[in-house]
DNA sequence: ATATGAACATACTACCGAGTATGTTGTCAA
DNA sequence: TTGACAACATACTCGGTAGTATGTTCATAT
């Protein structure tokens, strides 16, 4: 008991300076964060971060990881439901905007960190911290684009080029992380509704019928 | 002709500091991006710079409001035409989607502009000088909203929330800017299909029938 | 009781990058 | 030819920031 409360004690602390750096990166991005900026939102110094983090770029990385273990979490037991594609792949799509509207400020750091990877624009230690968050991201893209495919092969979809499609359609569902921000007084019937609407834009984007998507 | 050609170096040597700057600012973001990095990428030093922008913030500035302007003048005479809203909505998304493939890095700025505007990650001066474009953004947008009304009422578009809408049609639209890359060899008409792709995917999301978007 | 180490805070260093102050060169005007 | 100015380059300043080195405190183990 004692140690697994030294270990609460651990993580809370740790995930306290996660998600306070999650904060500062949604809002100002990577380069114009510093490491003060995040310890005065703490109310604390750098010193407790330097305590966990050995540097600004692992603090970073370390969002990112935790912002795309959500999205594994969050998927995972809608993947392994016995449905017909079109239906898993809608459930799939509602349940990742959903995540990206209410971990928003973790999402954008993975956006982020895609886009570093994309544009290149990091010193090689950054690169290889990034490069094992690319493939298991790529291997979350992988569950959509099957269910995609196969959906496409039952004739219940209808577009060209996957690999555009896949883009277009990660583009609507991760778009949230733009542009939302919650109302006040906002219900969770209110988010549903948000979702169901990007959701119905990226099924009938994708070449759903009418009927389905309602 | 003296001042002719005095005026066209002028112009020449600002375009010129403007497109790398653009070049530069898409490959690493405003904050990452040091003036140095833009004058070394130029083959010139800083003082070229600060002798034509007095700022970092009014260089970025710069590129941002050429982005934009790039947009109106592609989509004036598209928009000009007398067509019914469905059709002419759909030239004008075309127009905009391949305006984003052609100018990809001045319209990265663009995004990052409204971004930082958005976040309300600026200095004050910068905010002012940003608050300018956020208007005329606004105001391109209309152009579009308008179209997208129009198309509803007719009975051809079908969607719940006018805002959320426009801001997923935009993210398709715009989405070439996060993820083409020119491919070798690459031709003209490669390029329209690829923005017809990303076309259908929008129109179908706003609701448009498959006889309509093929 | 005391030693030890975790979990921080404090106080530095070193560097980088925005902005400035001051040359330097060529061009044109009178 | 010379003076004036545009269009840069060079050489600085100076504030901010990543990272480090060194306390300090408190809990727990022995």
């Amino acid at each position: 008991m004692a140690a697994n409360a030294g270990e609460m004690t651990i993580d809370t602390s740790h995930m306290d300076i996660l998600s306070v750096a999650a904060d500062c990166f949604e809002k100002s991005g990577f380069a114009a964060t510093s490491i003060d900026d995040v310890a005065r939102k703490l109310g604390a110094t750098k010193g407790r971060i330097y305590h966990h983090f050995p540097s600004k770029t692992d603090l970073f990385v370390a969002v990112v990881r935790r912002g795309m273990a959500m999205c594994y979490e969050v998927i995972e037991p809608v993947r392994q439901l016995d449905l017909p594609p079109l239906q898993k792949l809608s459930r799939m799509a509602a349940a990742h905007a959903k995540l990206m509207i209410e971990t928003k400020h973790f999402q954008r750091s993975v956006w982020e960190g895609v886009e570093m990877h994309r544009r290149a624009a990091m010193t090689p230690d950054q690169r290889e911290a990034l490069e094992e968050l690319l493939k298991t991201r790529e291997g979350y893209s992988a569950l959509f684009r099957r269910e995609l495919t196969a959906a496409r092969d039952n004739g219940d979809l209808d577009f060209e080029n996957l690999s555009v499609t896949n883009q277009l359609m990660f583009m609507a569902l991760n778009s949230p992380i733009f542009w939302y921000s919650p109302r006040p007084g906002e219900t969770e019937t209110d988010i549903n509704r948000l979702v169901g609407q990007i959701v119905q834009f990226a099924l009938r984007g994708l070449g759903a019928s009418k009927e389905f998507t309602g």
